[in-house]
DNA sequence: CCGTTAGTTCGATTATATTCGAACTAACGG
DNA sequence: CCGTTAGTTCGAATATAATCGAACTAACGG
């Protein structure tokens, strides 16, 4: 069962950090976790191919935004909330409520 | 004297806005701008070469962030913090006090 | 009207991301 | 041990972005 490789709260860049978000779809995809968490990578497919989603996971893990724990047969992702506040305190926080009241998709 | 176009506040997209903050060249304009408004591109140049720092203005335009007035013979540049607050409360200033902790150049 | 200054636009080059199918892997269920 | 499920990795194609020199433009100063 082996685990997924996380960066260091401490190592977090910023721009990395709103380059994941900048994707509508990798946005998305941390808005429903910011609402039901910790979730498998299925569920939020949104009907695109496997490696695609899987591509936009790893950019999200990359940047610090996700950890994936894997749990038997799933990949179970949640959000990193405590290492983001710590890290860049209200940033999330203030995006999560922007994308949240301006339109799903931008 | 012709002067720019610049979308309205509630055209913005937040995707668009944190793409043009995720490079690093841009996060710095706009954390000099925040500084010290209004400024002429000129004094943000950092060495490199015109056109390519006019492609990056443009960007931060295109997303909203900067508001480009042309006075005389320069272009002064300043942040749309009100439409930004407006639009994507708290985002702008979250990004900025992360920026100013987290290292200069993330 | 000529030169200068400030910045844009164009076009080409290179770098980086996205996309997707296909083959792969790891864990579980029977 | 075989099939299935969940997701990754690989590789190639395509799209998007960054970079920079060169030519351009608009406004001012003299």
């Amino acid at each position: 069962m082996k685990q997924y490789d996380h960066p260091l709260a401490q190592d977090l860049q910023l721009s990395c950090l709103l380059y994941a978000l900048s994707d509508p779809f990798r946005l998305e995809v941390v808005r429903k976790l910011a609402a039901c968490q910790p979730q498998p990578c299925a569920p939020l497919q949104d009907g695109r191919p496997k490696s695609s989603v899987s591509h936009h996971f790893s950019v999200l893990r990359k940047a610090g935004l996700i950890r994936t724990d894997v749990v038997g047969v799933t990949h179970m992702n949640s959000l990193r909330e405590q290492d983001l506040q710590s890290r860049f305190p209200g940033v999330l926080a203030a995006i999560l409520a922007a994308a949240g009241t301006a339109g799903t998709q931008a």
